[in-house]
DNA sequence: GTGCGATGTATCGGTCCGATACATCGCGGC
DNA sequence: GCCGCGATGTATCGGACCGATACATCGCAC
């Protein structure tokens, strides 16, 4: 998961870990917590001697000013190699049981501007099957062994069922979206306050402004 | 957290593994996938190590029809001990961190009802706290950061953001509850059908029927 | 000039997962 | 009668990821 979610934001631009961590949270925020450097940096190593990104020297301020009256080790520069774009590519193609779930699905999602619209179509199905099982279960549960239970354990049950049918709901409208034509904006089904003015969705497939 | 709930769950009855892994399921299917038994087992093992828990043996049907033809190994049934359920009641008073995240907040609530009220008080207003802050940072990326993100990541954004309001809602409600005496029951908030006859709720506390 | 919070890289032990292996039991079908 | 097969049951191994920790630098306010 990492590694796919690395790759994917190198293709954007070449980041130092730091950086890459920041950006992450931000893409990531909505499914997982802030990620932990104790796998960030093993894994840039890992992708590195795999041959998917190469370490691009930061130069140093203006290049002359260079003081080296310390150490200077300072940020290691990350870019994405032609390999590295392969190699993200077909983690996209290939689809396990792993896409489907919580984190996979979620980091799935968020690249999905990258993603071509079929294997989004896919994807989103594969996830609503997966919510709907775990739906399923739940009204088992709630249903069958609610005696067995007690009153919070139930409470329980009933948010994460909650949760479960607004999620196929949502997925309805991406995959309604999804199939004729044009990208995400699902109308607003929250409470939250105002959505703001423009928001159109560009086509779908590559759409982030690269920076150059 | 697997720690925790073993223990919890063993304080019901005791069981063989593949037992408590349904019954995990069962209890925890909200918040989380089936638990592993590459998990499972070493848990097991450490906590036997730690003289939480017990082996006993099973009896092997009628004792005396033992076909003893094969290694005939068994299932190997797990009871709680006296140190373990005070290392138990030592999990639940003390709140790291991660008695908040995702995860650790599934597990203790699901063990709400061999909770005091003073702790629920105070780990659902953990949670809500920690809910509250999440949904700040989604506001924010959703305000600051929107035009440097793809429709994509946006929605996704969104749909977390509308999750993070929700369940404070949920807490409050839990919250109120907790605070003015009675138990659970939020007045059903989803579209989730029927809601069965009574359910009146039990009394805090000691609540789960004991099997003997 | 000095302290301090943000930036930045890095490792280590521990928890948990997914795949895999293997044995037993009960039952329906032939 | 016996064969297969799905449910029950215990177990290990490699790998992913986390949380704590350590340490160095930079910019800036006091």
């Amino acid at each position: 998961m990492l590694e796919f979610a690395i790759l994917g934001l190198l293709q954007e631009s070449p980041m130092h870990g730091y950086e890459l961590r920041k950006e992450l949270t931000a893409k990531l925020g909505a499914i997982r917590a802030a990620i932990s450097y104790g796998s960030l940096y093993p894994t840039l190593r890992r992708l590195q001697a795999a041959g998917w990104i190469t370490e691009a020297a930061e130069a140093p301020v203006t290049a002359e000013e260079v003081p080296a009256l310390t150490t200077r080790r300072g940020r290691v520069v990350y870019k994405i190699t032609a390999d590295g774009k392969e190699r993200f590519a077909q983690l996209i193609a290939q689809a396990g049981p792993e896409t489907y779930d919580d984190t996979g699905f979620g980091v799935h999602f968020a690249f999905f501007a990258r993603t071509d619209q079929a294997t989004r179509l896919r994807i989103l199905e594969g996830r609503r099957r997966k919510i709907e099982e775990r739906r399923e279960g739940l009204r088992d549960v709630l249903g069958r062994a609610a005696e067995r239970l007690d009153a919070y354990t139930l409470e329980l049950q009933r948010h994460g069922l909650d949760a479960c049918e607004r999620e196929v709901r949502w997925l309805e409208e991406l995959i309604a979206n999804e199939r004729s034509g044009r990208a995400p904006t699902v109308p607003h089904m929250g409470t939250a306050g105002g959505r703001r003015e423009d928001n159109s969705p560009p086509p779908p497939g590559e759409t982030r402004n690269e920076r150059p």
